[in-house]
RNA sequence: UCCUCGGUAGCUCAAUGGUAGAGCAUGCGGCUGUUAACCGCAGGGUUGUAGGUUCGAGUCCUACCCGGGGAGCCA
């Protein structure tokens, strides 16, 4: 009998196959049992009757545990009420390992637990969500980039040179020398440029920022572009098309998962070209205007509407509960860590506020954007937008001066709409030798360490350009998700080494 | 490093300073179409640790440990 995959099962309606996998959840009722079984392709529910199984079966099937492994033989049969429209009408089924006392159950459980558990946790269905939209990315991205004629190249992960400090870089013991792990290709991006034209790389990047916020990761995936004869404005195009062609792929072949999630897809049609763009000055003046602090005020008032409206609820609840049926208590148990949740949160924003409201009224020219900052501004519009020509001050050395303000980089970022903050950060190189000895001085950097990299202006400088994609931010805002830890196999951040 | 919230059964959470409870999970029983199935019964606790206040502390105070998310920094 033909063994396949659970994402297969449709055209076999009206066969008799055989599928591998484990035990998701079982319900029992009088000579039935129902299995959701799950094989990394998708869930699938298996009946087995007892008038019709066999007897090694029957027993068998009364008393699997979840997560156990099986194989299981019986007709595909189309049953509407399922999703996906198919489930199978078990025939014989054989226990490859019994698995007992699995310690994910399906209900609700708290971060910390499951994060113990990350190895077992990736088998449920929201992270099996998240990992196939993950992939679905990676791929658009190479698909991309590939079909513009861009030549993927690997950035080395051990350097020997701190581009901007030690203080962020995990250090390690090369055979004696001090070296450390790679905080961005973009130095190495820029070399194989000048010898390929187009590339760009995607490898795992790595700070030792103390960071504990819903948006870091000490190791994570970056895509890095990096394009000879690319001015900011071909940048910036480069990267709206990137970003739509990310968003289209996930509407167009994740629909399923984006569904798992919970995600509001009109969120995601909106990302169509072009842009917002906005350059730093003006963004500052849109931070001082009474029109973020309207948008402030409304948002204040949306929120304290909700609180008072979830701790009606929750005092109505709670004043229910007594009396309520076994069933009716489990789903206000649910609902009231719902709401517990949801209103940390919004207590959580309110107090941060009035923060937000006087660092953006006094925000003064030449500093960086705050995260509140970012937030506020993403706030104001339905789709990504591109902040260019940021103070030189606050931009890496590497960064070309504006040719009409010198005070000004040629940088950019690009701010996921939602409030999900910096995904692209990048811009427009300088290619000027002079230029860069005196950068390099200047940022008392280590002039022998930047010798090869400074022979990129000696030997056919050219203007160039190119920007940074952080991977587990773009899956966090495709997939809606309130924090990065979910968006990679296994999240390293502070504190967090295991599994 | 700072600010802030939290730590009670295997899990998720309740409990005016006054006898520690519920749901899920587990075990047993019931139900032939369940969708986190449902219904009944049972077992399950050094309330993070160490002190203190009190007739009495899960609850109040102090210190420490662990975790959440925010600031700084950043993708």
């Amino acid at each position: 009998m033909k063994a396949v995959t659970i994402d297969t099962l449709a055209p076999h309606i009206g066969q008799r196959v055989t599928i591998r996998g484990w035990i998701h959840n079982r319900r029992a009722a009088k000579g039935l049992v129902f299995l959701v079984v799950r094989d990394g392709t998708g869930l699938v529910q298996c009946v087995v009757n007892q008038k019709d199984a066999e007897p090694d079966t029957w027993l068998t099937a009364e008393s699997l545990t979840q997560e156990s492994a099986v194989a299981i033989a019986g007709e595909v049969v189309a049953d509407a009420r399922q999703v996906g429209g198919v489930e199978m009408q078990v025939t014989r089924l054989e226990l490859i390992h019994k698995a007992v006392d699995y310690p994910i159950t399906p209900k609700a459980h708290g971060v910390e637990f499951l994060m113990e558990r990350r190895h077992l946790w990736l088998r449920s269905r929201h992270q099996w969500a998240i990992m196939r939209i993950r992939n679905r990315i990676i791929m658009s991205i190479h698909h991309f980039f590939q079909e513009q004629g861009f030549l993927q190249m690997d950035a080395p992960i051990l350097t020997e040179n701190a581009v901007e400090g030690t203080s962020t870089l995990f250090g390690i013991d090369y055979f004696g020398q001090p070296a450390y792990l790679t905080q961005s290709g973009q130095l190495h991006g820029e070399v194989m440029a000048m010898a390929f034209n187009k590339i760009y790389t995607f490898g795992p990047t790595f700070r030792a920022e103390k960071s504990k916020t819903r948006r870091h990761l000490t190791e994570f995936w970056m895509i890095e572009p990096e394009m000879a004869f690319y001015d900011l404005d071909m940048n910036m195009e480069l990267a709206e098309d990137l970003l739509c062609r990310i968003a289209q792929d996930a509407l167009k072949d994740s629909s399923v998962e984006l569904e798992v999630l919970g995600r509001k897809v009109s969120a995601l049609q909106s990302v169509r070209k072009p842009f917002v763009r906005i350059s730093y000055t003006d963004a500052v003046d849109l931070l001082n205007s009474d029109k973020t602090a309207d948008l402030l005020s409304t948002h204040e008032s949306t929120l304290r509407t909700e609180q008072i409206e979830l701790e009606k609820e929750r005092a109505h609840n709670s004043s229910v509960y007594g009396q309520a049926k076994k069933w009716k208590k489990r789903r206000l148990d649910a609902r009231a860590i719902e709401i517990n949740a949801r209103l940390d949160e919004i207590t959580e924003v309110l107090r941060n506020i009035p923060v937000w409201r006087s660092s953006a009224r006094s925000f003064e020219w030449g500093g960086d954007f705050g995260g509140s900052d970012e937030t506020l501004l993403s706030w104001h519009f339905d789709r990504p937008v591109i902040v260019h020509r940021y103070p030189a001050a606050v931009k890496a050395f590497y960064m070309k001066r504006d040719p009409e303000d010198d005070r000004l980089a040629l940088g950019m970022d690009v701010l996921a709409p939602e409030g999900f903050g910096e995904i692209i950060g990048g811009g427009q190189r300088a290619d000027d030798l002079a230029f860069l000895e005196a950068q390099i001085e200047k940022h008392q950097l280590p002039r022998e360490a930047f010798e090869w990299y400074l022979d990129l202006r000696r030997y056919g400088s050219v203007p160039h350009s190119g920007f940074g994609l952080g991977l587990e931010r773009t899956v966090s805002w495709i997939c809606g998700l309130d924090h990065v830890r979910e968006t990679i196999p296994f999240p390293r951040m502070l504190g967090r080494l295991s599994p």
